[in-house]
DNA sequence: ATGCCTCCCCGAGGGAGA
């Protein structure tokens, strides 16, 4: 099973490249972020032409995160739980199933900028309801996972020019001691499992021609349970789509799952 | 040193992103 993270930074803007990326990637499943858009406004119809199942939690003009899948979609819950204060489309689970059951946990974790400051203050609380989240799913022994844009640059290795991100919520010491404290519960780095090379981005700044200095950072992935891990076949990034037309500033990952 | 693009809202120009 091939299941890829996507932020598509706009569903309207990037409909296009969504809708021949899929049919091109093989993927089994999208989990989308950024689809910047009230769910009754989301595009359902090609994409369910295309064989996909469609799962939204949207908001206005921000956020907002979706599931495509030719499987069916069961158990889908939607929101981050911990807070019920917390008005953000960032968080939307459900289970497909394989050859055994899989639960898919796609999150849109908030950027924190400027740091200090209350949006980092949600940032680092958020983070931690996701570890309780993240412990539960532990406990279950089962297949699952958690992907999408963490919004976390988890060593130097994972920026071009890491100086530059030293001050910057995606960077900070705290950000990413909160990023291992929910990958050292037992989770496994899909990507790292699979791929040890710098330079290895699925971010690019649409500013200061980043792209064509390969000036990114690597802020989506997927972190598996063990019984996830297990299964991990490949794990790759789809860098070629942010040369195409109109990109989005990040780019597909994906995982392929014996399940 | 610097938000230099691109998205959203909608129909101007500001907020947000990372």
């Amino acid at each position: 099973m091939k299941i890829a993270s996507f932020n598509i930074n706009g569903i309207k803007a990037r409909a296009e490249r969504l809708l021949e990326w899929l049919p091109e990637s093989g993927v089994d499943v999208a989990l989308l972020q950024e689809i910047k858009s009230i769910d009754a406004n989301f595009p359902r119809a090609p994409f369910e032409d295309l064989g996909f199942n469609v799962e939204t939690f949207g908001q206005k003009s921000f956020n907002g995160v979706a599931i495509l899948s030719k499987l069916p979609l069961e158990d889908v819950t939607r929101g981050l739980p911990g807070d019920d204060s917390d008005e953000q489309a960032r968080w939307i689970e459900a289970t497909v199933i394989g050859t055994r059951a899989l639960r898919l946990c796609n999150l849109y974790l908030p950027n924190g900028n400027p740091a200090p400051g209350p949006k980092y203050d949600y940032k680092l609380a958020w983070m931690e309801r996701l570890r309780n989240r993240a412990r539960d799913l532990l406990t279950a022994e089962e297949p699952a996972l958690m992907a999408g844009d963490w919004n976390v640059i988890p060593q130097p290795e994972d920026a071009h020019n890491p100086d530059k991100w030293r001050e910057d919520a995606l960077f900070l010491p705290e950000t990413r001691a909160a990023f291992r404290r929910i990958l050292n519960l037992g989770f496994t780095d899909a990507f790292r499992a699979i791929d040890q090379a710098p330079l290895n981005y699925t971010f690019w700044d649409f500013q200061r021609g980043a792209w064509n200095r390969n000036d990114g950072i690597r802020i989506d992935h997927f972190l598996l349970t063990p019984q996830a891990a297990d299964l991990l076949r490949d794990c790759r990034i789809d860098r070629h789509m942010r040369g195409r037309e109109r990109p989005s500033d990040h780019v597909p990952i994906w995982v392929d799952l014996e399940i």
